[in-house]
DNA sequence: GTGGACATGTAATTGGTTACATGATTAG
DNA sequence: CTAATCATGTAACCAATTACATGTCCAC
């Protein structure tokens, strides 16, 4: 048991889910691609944690809908009272950050200009999501035994996040400029 | 060539270290361990990018103190101007985050605030150090072609990542706190 | 006709963690 | 006397990415 195998059988538990469904949604609190998710819901089933249904499409590959079984309820519920382990995050752009003195002013600004791009779409998205959210279940987001209640908070958190990284990058867009205009006096 | 390995030269760029050094300062924009960092930086040797010499201690281990070569700097400037991948982040606790409806008010409150006392830590080693670099260089940190503006812009982020962590915890824990209240009326 | 969405899977490779290994010094 | 800091390294294992593989429909 892995974190992705908790982070699968969290989502589940809210509702089943087939594993292309899993490998888009799971995005706000982990990244996987879905050569690592389908085997493992395989060994989630396996495991009895999971049982799944097919359903038959025409014109499209057959899906398998998973869901959670009272065992792998269980086993997400007694993981979720355990110490967590630390967060990891691994982002080149912040090594290019650290060492963008070593490059000219066009160079970095295209950096930072293309990171506010990225952001942006970020922000788009999770606004309309949490703006679908509150329209669906208003006051009710804010009582924690719901189900919609973790992934409220979450997409709270990153939008904040989401929005503070653009601001960092206008921040330093505005020294970069800055910087250009005094030289070239 | 890994992302890694830019982030050792990007660190060695500045000042040679050694591979306990960089262990340890990488932190603010990688993670890896030294079982991961040894034997790069063997690797970057071999590919003339670092150089290295001894230096013998009595009582400690020898320290073997790394330097950038001329193609080492070379590489890492070339590849700052390329497209960073997207940033990847892996946090537990956001699955926990996400599956919290499913636990008691008293567990909830625990797991956040051991993250409020985890985030609170790396805002003070954060300020402390902030403030050692503004003592230090003043005014010369808004300079983006002076050696410490990548390390000055990026603590200022990662403060303001930590403390908006934290905000956001104490707000969850209101809305905790809030709904216990009203239960037991 | 080309690329993307839908949908699932395996194989090969790289990246990263945990564990093993050594050894002196210092602080609690 | 136990744990932490300094200091470097290897081996085994697990986690994650990239590439391989298949197939239809729809929009541009």
């Amino acid at each position: 048991m892995n974190s992705l195998a908790y982070a699968l059988l969290s989502m589940l538990i809210r509702k089943s889910c087939t594993g292309y469904e899993l490998t888009q949604f799971l995005e706000t609190f982990w990244q996987a691609k879905h050569s690592q998710i389908y085997p493992l819901l395989k060994k989630l089933e396996n495991a009895d944690m999971l049982t799944f249904v097919y359903e038959h499409q025409t014109a499209k590959p057959d899906k398998k809908i998973y869901t959670i079984t009272p065992k792998g309820k269980e086993v997400l519920s007694e993981w979720i009272a355990t110490k967590p382990s630390p967060p990891v995050s691994r982002d080149e752009f912040l090594i290019k950050a650290y060492a963008i003195w070593l490059t000219d002013t066009e160079t970095a600004s295209e950096l930072f200009n293309e990171r506010i791009d990225f952001y942006q779409k970020k922000i788009d998205f999770r606004k309309e999501k949490i703006a679908e959210m509150e329209l669906a279940y208003g006051q009710q987001l804010l009582d924690p035994t719901a189900s919609h209640f973790g992934r409220y908070i979450l997409f709270k958190r990153k939008l904040k996040l989401e929005q503070d990284e653009v601001e960092w990058c206008q921040w330093v867009l505005s020294i970069l400029v800055n910087n250009t205009e005094q030289a070239s006096i």
